[in-house]
RNA sequence: GGUCUGUUGGUGAAGUGGCUUAACACACCACCCUCUCAAGGUGGCAUUCACGGGUUCGAACCCCGUACAGACUACCA
């Protein structure tokens, strides 16, 4: 075909096109960064959903982009209706607002770029598309969908390459007179790209991430445009990158495959390639089949982003996590720069993990549990009133009317150089202190201890009324409870007990065990005498009234 | 089937040719500290880096083959 054939063309399938590409190339100028900004982009399609491996990549973006004085922009990918869910759209951004993963333009967030829907870009796809038809670079192409199908299998079973190219692309050389025809005869089309390509060829890609990597040319003559005009991921991504300036394009490794199609595209449309940088997806070994798979909303508790929002994971620690899957140096480097933030690391691709990453639990609960044991009582205090709010505020006005000796108890042993980790979550602090508001502990609380030994309530009820001293300090109270296990035939000590059980009740420590079961309800809890001193003597004898009742129930 | 990528202890992993008798963290075990637990301390936990060959004075690191795993191979993104 001529190119005035072509001209031609081109105004028969794009009539309503008005501008031609360099009015696009114009109203998105070069943006005006400093050296080595980075722009990066998060582009979730709308169906809604939100796992921990999409929270991942726009961690990653949002990251990049920060540290380099750069844009972090949110494009949402909806060219595909089918995968349009009702409030999927909203659901994206109020999650990403929920982890603090925010970007600083696009979609909600408004910018010079817009629109960052895709679906409100046709127009601009169609420009470019129809400037490449006019360069003899795409043609309308009438195989069915039902056609390309029966294709395929015939390829399947030939074991050929699968895809319309070469001697499958019945519809490239059509002349303007066949094409015509069938327009008049209201024939369903496809735009499709007339492949330069040679799978023979080779092309050396380098990416941020994996490095070189050598993928043969691709030769297909991909879809370009669906037959509704909307455009396919491929043509979207290439425009949207080039427009938006992108200078990064960080996306899940899935996509690599797919990276000679995009380079051909940026060339024939002119463009400048941006970086790419393949991300490894988050993976899990299945405890059935003990296969590797992606993480899977339905089978994992922990890959979808409501969970951690449901059960009380901090944002910050989360975060921490994501940076420590992130960059393989970033774990060592926060162990020893504990004062640093996480906006204190410098990211880089290289230290990004090549093969799958996998999801290690136990790392985020230890993780979680070192924030807050980093955490003051007050802060943790404020952090779990909001999640209750939300999620238990039966619970959050029990806090709240609480509030003073919440704090105190959530203090206890905070001031030494080794604080507790026995919080990994909001949701674990109403269990791990069930003892410290008294409206919730009731003799209940006694039928969860774990031990079968049962405790003289009237020696601890004479230790508390006549020695029990809550000004004293620590060392000057457990010498107290020394002296008066003596005084009553236990030993002073284990040491001392093990050395001749005979001779004794017990030892000192039996009677903090039976103090703590009768305060606590349990046999294990954090200082003793802290928490009686912040509970004070009334309360105290309270609780020993409260196990004695439990004993003749 | 084809094309890419990966494979280091119980787990996450460091490591890119000699400072590796394989870091670090988590988990686990033992002991210590100790009124319980948590925390902390000390030690233990891969004689070996999927397997086979090659290059080299020297290989977990480079090359080839095999096995296994993952991704892609849509008018989905």
């Amino acid at each position: 075909m001529e190119l005035n054939e072509r001209k031609q063309l081109a105004e028969l399938l794009f009539p309503n096109i008005k501008y031609n590409r360099d009015y696009y190339e114009k109203m998105y100028p070069e943006r005006k960064l400093k050296d080595g900004a980075m722009v990066t982009r998060y582009g979730p399609s709308p169906t809604g959903s939100v796992h921990l491996g999409n929270l991942f990549s726009a961690f990653c973006d949002m990251v990049y982009a920060r540290q380099s004085g750069g844009v972090f922009f949110l494009r949402i990918e909806d060219t595909d209706q089918k995968r349009a869910v009702d409030g999927g759209i909203d659901n994206i951004t109020g999650v990403l607002k929920g982890f603090s993963i925010l970007p600083n333009e696009g979609y909600s967030y408004g910018g010079e770029y817009g629109p960052y829907l895709q679906s409100e870009r046709t127009e601009i796809y169609q420009t470019y598309v129809k400037d490449l038809i006019i360069q003899g670079y795409a043609y309308p192409c009438f195989i069915t969908e039902e056609e390309a199908a029966a294709i395929r299998q015939e390829q399947e079973l030939s074991k050929v390459k699968i895809g319309i190219y070469g001697s499958y692309a019945v519809d490239r050389d059509l002349s303007l007179e066949e094409i015509k025809q069938r327009l008049n005869e209201k024939k369903d089309y496809v735009i499709r790209l007339k492949s330069p390509g040679n799978s023979k060829n080779e092309i050396e890609i380098i990416d941020c991430i994996k490095g070189k990597m050598k993928l043969p040319e691709y030769d297909m003559d991909l879809i370009l445009l669906k037959k509704d005009g909307t455009p396919t991921y491929h043509l979207a991504h290439v425009i949207d990158d080039h427009l938006m300036h992108t200078t990064h394009v960080i996306r899940g490794d899935e996509w690599v495959a797919s990276l000679p199609i995009h380079y051909q595209l940026f060339d024939i449309l002119g463009f400048e390639k941006p970086k790419y940088a393949h991300i490894a997806p988050i993976t899990i070994k299945d405890s059935e089949t003990g296969t590797i798979r992606k993480l899977s909303k339905r089978k994992d508790l922990w890959a979808g982003a409501k969970y951690y929002e449901e059960n009380g994971i901090p944002i910050e620690a989360l975060h921490l996590y994501l940076a420590t899957i992130a960059n393989t140096n970033f774990e060592e480097w926060y162990l020893n720069n504990q004062d640093k933030k996480i906006e204190d690391f410098h990211f880089s691709f290289d230290k990004q993990a090549i093969g799958g990453t996998s999801f290690d639990e136990a790392k985020l609960v230890n993780i979680c549990k070192t924030y807050f044991s980093r955490k003051s009582g007050e802060e943790v205090f404020d952090e779990t009133l909001k999640y209750a709010l939300k999620f238990d505020p039966e619970y959050s006005e029990l806090l709240k009317s609480n509030k003073e000796d919440m704090i105190k108890f959530l203090n206890v042993e905070k001031d030494s150089d080794r604080p507790r980790k026995d919080i990994s979550k909001y949701s674990d602090v109403k269990e791990e202190f069930s003892y410290a508001i008294d409206e919730l502990f009731t003799k209940e609380n006694y039928s969860k201890y774990d031990g079968n030994k049962e405790f003289s309530v009237s020696l601890i009820r004479e230790y508390v009324n006549n020695v029990l001293d809550l000004s004293v300090s620590n060392e000057e109270w457990f010498n107290g409870v020394k002296e008066f296990a003596v005084k009553n035939g236990y030993a002073a000590s284990p040491k001392e007990y093990k050395q001749n059980p005979s001779d004794f009740k017990g030892h000192v420590g039996d009677i903090c065990e039976a103090l703590r079961v009768m305060v606590t309800g349990r046999t294990k809890s954090p200082d003793l005498f802290s928490i009686v001193k912040i509970l004070g003597k009334t309360k105290v004898l309270n609780r020993i009234s409260m196990y004695e009742n439990y004993l003749n129930k």
